[in-house]
DNA sequence: TGGTATATATAGACCGATCTATCTAGATCG
DNA sequence: CGATCTAGATAGATCGGTCTATATATACCA
């Protein structure tokens, strides 16, 4: 069965946007590209806002859900190191050129306030799993811990642009495992 | 004496390309803010793009200018520290939205491969100050190092305003510090 | 000192293209 | 029947960019 107009729109928005930024990307190119008539798309969403908050939404849907499952599945004390390899994979699966939420944040700052609050919350939820995670494993008396490594997923974010992806995925590991050594070999 | 307009040009377009975005603001805005005529905008800049490659360029340059009076007045074996904490300043001064270059690569990565190359080549001129400063310190010998020590900083460009400019100038120092830490213990 | 070239800025009309958004009327299909 | 989609006209605003004509200031030279 065909994907419903609504998600064609969706997953064809998020694709531009990402590509060619928001305010780039007109209405009428993200229409033609979904093979949908421009009064389709003002069903579905109230505002080109609304459109733009809806992708966000749906792809910090995802990316939330490939975070949980990784820590779900993570042996016991493994939680952490789960998150950092399933964030690997998310920017090698769908995030080769930076972060969508940070550009959203780039471009809306003053422009949307809903738009901004929603992309500010999706890094807030990823800072959130980090902090779970390091509680989980029995890290949480070494205070930042998470923050470090938050600031390390976001650095790895950019770093994929500018090392490429595999070099900025071993450096990335390779920070995040000695902030954990440290954080182990502190209160054993 | 005040600045000339062109100047005032150069000024008024980063703080608003800055803080609005670039496709965002138009050239109309810009000259009302700057307090000067359409006409005079063309005359100093080809183009919008022209522009906003200026501006990138002046700011890159005013950037690498404090990078390098901090290395080149760090005592001996303190160059790369001196780095970080410059980049930490550059934050504080003129970055507390995050970094321009990105915001930049991600609305004309498919629009100006010249505005986009110039944010690269700012990019990889911060990773040649640190692998100067590493080898400077004589830590070269830890391959990598100058790029961990990048992909933090980016990281710190993004978590000031998720954590806040202090929390983020923190956390950055002290991964920075467990990087460096490391790596002089490897090879005494 | 007076006069003039040159450069720079102003004011504002003007262009075609594109932007987001709305409206109506007909087609398709469960 | 009712919901969804198509087709296309339309609205008004804004976009980047060009044009002409006028004004001002500085620099050079007689």
């Amino acid at each position: 069965m065909p994907a419903s107009k609504r998600d064609q729109l969706l997953a064809t928005a998020e694709r531009l946007f990402y590509e060619q930024g928001f305010h780039a990307t007109g209405i009428d190119r993200i229409v033609a590209a979904a093979g949908v008539v421009r009064m389709t798309l003002y069903n579905h969403f109230a505002s080109k806002e609304a459109l733009v908050a809806a992708v966000l939404e749906a792809r910090h849907a995802r990316f939330i859900a490939s975070l949980d499952a990784a820590s779900a599945a993570a042996p016991p004390g493994q939680a952490t190191q789960a998150l950092v390899e399933a964030h690997g994979r998310w920017l090698k699966r769908c995030s080769r050129q930076g972060c969508i939420m940070v550009k959203a944040m780039g471009e809306f700052a003053e422009h949307s306030a809903e738009v901004h609050a929603l992309a500010k919350a999706a890094k807030r939820d990823l800072l959130a799993r980090l902090e779970a995670a390091v509680a989980r494993d029995g890290l949480d008396h070494h205070a930042g811990l998470a923050r470090r490594l938050f600031l390390v997923l976001e650095g790895s974010n950019t770093a994929v642009v500018l090392l490429g992806m595999d070099a900025a995925l071993a450096d990335t590991r390779a920070v995040a495992d000695a902030l954990l050594a440290a954080a182990r070999s502190e209160t054993p």
